[in-house]
DNA sequence: ACATGAAATGACACCGATGACATGACATCG
DNA sequence: CGATGTCATGTCATCGGTGTCATTTCATGT
């Protein structure tokens, strides 16, 4: 491969001067710049990164450790496929910003990640992500001081700068939205109550009832995953059948993601329930390839991967400027509800008023 | 960051011996070697690539291309995620070998895969993979010779090293298999025309067809999609309308892929038919989140991207190493049918039994 | 016509590793 | 006992760019 001095012979100037004609960085007379970029085109010569890292000791590079890819595969995997919703995002700031992204994946062991660290430290990368393939609480080896960075989908005990999903608030406004349209006994089958998620998004869940007016019943709640292992369907069928036995069933299931849902749409239907009129169910995730295809299409809650990806981008671009080094806590990001036909609205109104009409005319 | 004469002087040695250690390419003594090691430890020194890289003009590093990270949110996507697992596959095999994968994404433009290619030849990648997003044909710039190259999941005009999947034999052994449990009226509801696997798997449904002794029937055969457009569902129900009235309607519809029979799924029950009982579906790519939490559990052909990336990331290493020269056609890998619930088994051993029984007894 | 400063270019050292080669200390052998 | 070989280590140049500083060219003002 041609260098500097190749290029400098072959435009009859100094290697400098051909320096100068790539990075701009200082007046060229216009003749001198076109016979330099005819050497270039003319030898295809592509300058060395690492020569050029040497001298300025800016790599360019963003590290990026996940266990999605190897994730994906796994059927532990709660929510679909996350990391790489989030991965999507922060590629496209990364690259938006002129770095590129060296990725790695752990396989799904721990003791992979620090010596994935350490190539990536020995790239000289400017920043490194972390992207959790749900949101938890991790642990990762300290850094050399001066290496930014960021936690995506996950947290830890030191107060690493993180980007996480806000399950309250997700929760929160698709519960409040439910009660909206009339509901008053709103079921929730949870994702495994050891999952940070579950937590917040039970407290979202809570917070929408009491706003709402509605007590909560601690019938109406039961977790139901299992992680994806055999009798996931027994137990949600059972957590089903027990509800819908109670004196005052719920009208509506919210469910800890679509997966759940789309089993949940089954084990009602083989109860001879129609969808959406008789039984009223909410997923989360708003995991497209099942909330769209469905029918009735699933009400749900984005969980906003890929604006989390870019947060955490942007985030951590800011730390490599030294701008963002005030920021201390979590970013949470939200998104929208998707409201779609999956759940009724009880409310009514033309018959209410068919009511009131016949009321006055007895 | 400290440098390896940091080491040195710390270690009371030369640069030299402490590169031995760390290459362990000379002996060292013992005594020697544990100073320099607790050196190294004591100052965090984390050897710079760059600079190895350039004396050695080995950079350890493969790059990759791929829509995948943007292709996920699309709705064009046709089959699911596949670049996803294609990556998944390669990252498993790369890393193992030593080398760091920098990824790139194209976001969906084709005009950003020149630039991104001149950035990987800046850090001099010593091979590099593109992923596409389904099988299909591409066009890439021409590379500067001596990098090798191989294209996952696509091909192009100009012989490029290749790793497909086998879309023929794919759909021959899934309608083997389908016949082979008596059904003789198999419907083919397809992806678009346009794709060489839709071309692909219509040989392998004819051919299979045809070993099986079943004559093909065109009014069986409709493409289906629109590319995830509105409409598409009506499309679907219009062609399975028009089957279902045929005067030896299909019992089996098998659809393009996983996505399409979860569709298909509905629209059978919105007619009031019975799956698997009165009619059996089958899918296509073993996307898990579908097939395996259907009600019934989808048939269908495992899409083999994993394997492909391992695949297709072995080939770029022995075109890296010099060995694999040789080879010049595509690579074709092919995955197992997925056996569950949704076909019928018309053979129906025991009601022929209990048939054979009343007879006995009248 | 000459001083002046900006524009344009070049010379050279240096970034941090490693390859080639040299050197000194020992052990072994004829 | 000197020759020879191996082990252990050091010296120095080099990879391909860029930062620093020096030098030349040239337009402009007086």
């Amino acid at each position: 491969m041609a260098t500097i001095y190749d290029v400098a012979r072959a435009a009859g100037v100094s290697a400098k001067t051909v320096s100068r004609v790539l990075n701009s960085d200082a007046p060229v007379r216009r003749e001198t710049r076109e016979a330099v970029e005819g050497a270039i085109a003319r030898l295809g010569y592509v300058p060395l990164s690492a020569a050029r890292m040497m001298r300025s000791n800016k790599s360019g590079l963003v590290g990026l450790i996940t266990g999605a890819i190897s994730n994906v595969i796994e059927t532990t995997d709660p929510g679909g496929l996350p990391d790489l919703f989030i991965l999507q995002g922060m590629q496209r700031v990364i690259s938006q910003s002129g770095k590129t992204l060296m990725i790695a994946d752990t396989d799904g062991r721990s003791d992979r990640v620090a010596p994935l660290i350490r190539t990536f430290l020995q790239h000289r990368v400017e920043g490194l992500i972390y992207i959790a393939g749900y949101h938890q609480k991790v642990a990762l080896p300290k850094l050399p001081v001066g290496t930014p960075m960021v936690l995506a989908n996950c947290f830890d005990d030191i107060g690493t700068p993180s980007v996480l999903p806000d399950d309250e608030r997700g929760q929160h406004d698709l519960v409040a939205r439910i009660l909206a349209s009339g509901h008053r006994r709103v079921a929730y089958l949870t994702l495994r109550v050891d999952m940070p998620a579950t937590t917040l998004r039970l407290q979202g869940y809570r917070a929408a009832l009491s706003e709402g007016g509605v007590s909560y019943d601690a019938a109406l709640v039961q977790d139901c995953d299992l992680d994806g292992r055999e009798g996931e369907t027994q137990l949600l069928w059972d957590a089903i059948d027990r509800m819908l036995r109670l004196p005052d069933p719920p009208t509506t299931f919210c469910c800890g993601n679509d997966k759940m849902a789309l089993k949940v749409y089954g084990i009602l239907r083989s109860r001879g329930l129609k969808l959406p009129d008789e039984i009223s169910v909410a997923g989360y995730d708003n995991y497209r390839v099942i909330a769209e295809t469905l029918y009735p299409p699933l009400s749900t809650v984005d969980l906003p991967y890929a604006a989390m990806g870019v947060r955490a981008a942007q985030r951590l671009l800011a730390m490599i400027s030294g701008e963002g080094r005030e920021e201390k806590g979590p970013t949470l990001v939200s998104g929208p509800v998707y409201w779609r036909e999956s759940v009724t609205d009880k409310r009514q109104p033309n018959i209410i008023h068919l009511k009131t009409v016949r009321e006055d005319n007895q």
